[in-house]
DNA sequence: TATTAGCACTCGATAAAAGAGAGTGCTAAC
DNA sequence: GTTAGCACTCTCTTTTATCGAGTGCTAATA
């Protein structure tokens, strides 16, 4: 059996009324409401056909049609138009951003409320691990006797401090050498390609120093650690509960439970994402946790490395407005990210 | 009518049994369950007589008892044993602080995370204003030409950092100068009490760094201005969703989107409270969106300033637990303060 | 040959009726 | 003051009846 323009059109149909109203659709509906110019039982006819095809299922016997993961699955294929956010939304971001952020996360923060704003769905934002990027300068200061801060700045412009405890007899001297030094060896290296033994060379070469040194290490070693992974910004998972699919409360615990979860999401995208939007379906979803989800993803890139942004939902997803969202968003990304 | 030992007896037996099971307690119950020494319709009696009291009430004739919120009030006040966390568990958090945090913002992430799962509530810790703290220090490095950081430092050992675009002539020593002066100026001072007009008078000093000066006051007033506010750190909301009261989605999300509302917790607990676990039981609450639940909170002090820390759950509460838990915790921040 | 009107049938959803059971209040006896 | 006994109340669950949206099939129609 081929699928025909008519038979599109049903489909189509179907899958726009039941991703509004979330309940399976008749043929009458079809007909009535989308006034349609063939009667109940001609697209009867087609929807027992659409079903042979797999793109349709019923619940029971007796009820209206619901589109199946491969009835989406066909539609996001070979029908669906991108609808990209407009100019005046662009607008009202770009202003939240340029009033009220100063640093890049505080900025990813935003964008991904933005995003789950502006779609009821929720969004995700993976930023690149730090670790990826290049050492692009360090420094240490003194607070007071015994007491410093250390500060590590990659080239993407991320900035990170930790304070550290040295020996009363440092100076602000003592550290500033330290620190030279510190930058020296490691300027523009890969931060991932800094490896301990590095850092024992640079242990064996400052004797005198040696409590403030260790603990400057340490805390650096702390802070690549810490950006090694990937971090995820995550925003509107309340707005699961707007699903009808989830108003039980078991299932919505499940979900939101999962989706709380650490690395959840790092795990349910694919890696190397595309710029344009990529899209699983229910049980095309890498984790069995997110079979009952449907996932729109893109990446973006910065310099060398690759970040991820994307929307949660569920099935029933609006997913031209949803893939159109995204990319319009990984682009602004990458705007963004010039900037910073 | 007098409460006398057997009718606070029958009350904290309702109470307890109300709390674990969420149902509403009858006479056999108490009889049975808990061993009482009379018969089903002695604690009948009683308990027209607590009801009379207003400290029971009835959903319906023919159904058991459920202590009402004066009753829940009675319980607090004059039977209540509050139970504190014991050293085990304190011992797991204090390791898990001592291993995994550098900073005092993610330590108090810690302890909140550490409370909400401890009790099953929803714990929030809210940070006093970083403005009332003292001005330590503040420093300025060039990140490259054009491009540098202002780190602003407060007493309490916070640290915030704002990256500036300066002028591409501006030198790593005119920064140093321009902090210094800055430092000098403001050191020790309230960072509250630091008005436009000292940084009006420190624009005039120098004239000729007056980019670099300019996009320095500016981060600095942002940073300030930022912390200006009390941050809040919640945890464990999701929590509610293993309470029986709310098991119905809509209650569940009028409770989760309130609790998700910017600045909702700070405007709920009173200000100024004491070390003492103070208890807010539904219509007590400040707010009208909190009528449904109970908040148990208590103020820790830093120098001189205070913080609050707290838990919110149904009215159905542990009280006993919870407040020892939330005494307890109060003290550890102290105790933790002291060290960052 | 494709389309459509007509109709019996299915099955979930809603409503109404019946029954069970937990718990009470009251009375009278201890 | 306490308690056994009992009628009564009211929710909750189960059962039964009814409704109606939607289907699939058949036979008529264009």
């Amino acid at each position: 059996m081929q699928m025909d323009d008519r038979k599109k059109l049903i489909l189509a149909l179907i899958i726009k009324d039941y991703v509004e109203t979330a309940e399976p659709v008749g043929s009458r509906v079809i007909v009535k409401k989308y006034a349609v110019n063939v009667s109940a039982a001609t697209v009867r006819n087609e929807m027992a056909d659409l079903e042979e095809l797999g793109l349709l299922e019923q619940l029971h016997t007796s009820s209206g049609r619901i589109p199946s993961e491969k009835g989406f699955r066909y539609y996001v294929d070979y029908m669906m138009e991108k609808k990209s956010i407009n100019d005046e939304e662009i607008n009202v971001l770009q202003n939240i951003l340029q009033t009220q952020t100063y640093e890049w996360l505080q900025a990813v923060e935003k964008i991904s409320a933005f995003l789950s704003n502006l779609t009821n769905y929720v969004s995700f934002i993976v930023l690149p691990s730090f670790a990826l990027n290049e050492f692009e300068h360090m420094e240490i200061f003194l607070l007071e006797p015994g007491k410093a801060v250390v500060f590590l700045v990659s080239d993407m412009g991320l900035v990170m401090h930790r304070k550290i405890e040295v020996g009363e007899s440092i100076s602000s001297e003592d550290l500033n050498e330290i620190a030279q030094m510190f930058n020296k060896i490691f300027h523009r290296k890969q931060i991932s390609d800094i490896r301990r033994s590095d850092l024992q060379e640079l242990r064996d070469r400052l004797k005198k120093k040696r409590k403030a040194i260790e603990k400057a290490l340490e805390s650096l070693d702390s802070m690549l650690n810490d950006s090694q992974e990937e971090k995820v910004m995550m925003s509107g998972a309340l707005n699961m509960m707007n699903e009808p699919e989830f108003k039980d409360v078991d299932k919505l615990k499940r979900i939101l439970t999962m989706l709380e979860k650490d690395g959840i999401i790092k795990n349910a995208v694919p890696t190397n994402p595309d710029k344009e939007a990529g899209i699983m379906i229910g049980s095309e979803n890498i984790l069995e946790d997110m079979k009952d989800l449907a996932l729109v993803y893109a990446g973006y890139r910065t310099k060398n490395v690759i970040g991820k942004v994307g929307l949660l939902g569920p099935i029933r997803m609006e997913y031209g407005k949803a893939a159109g969202a995204v990319e319009s968003i990984r682009e602004l990304i990458e705007d963004i990210v010039k900037k910073f």
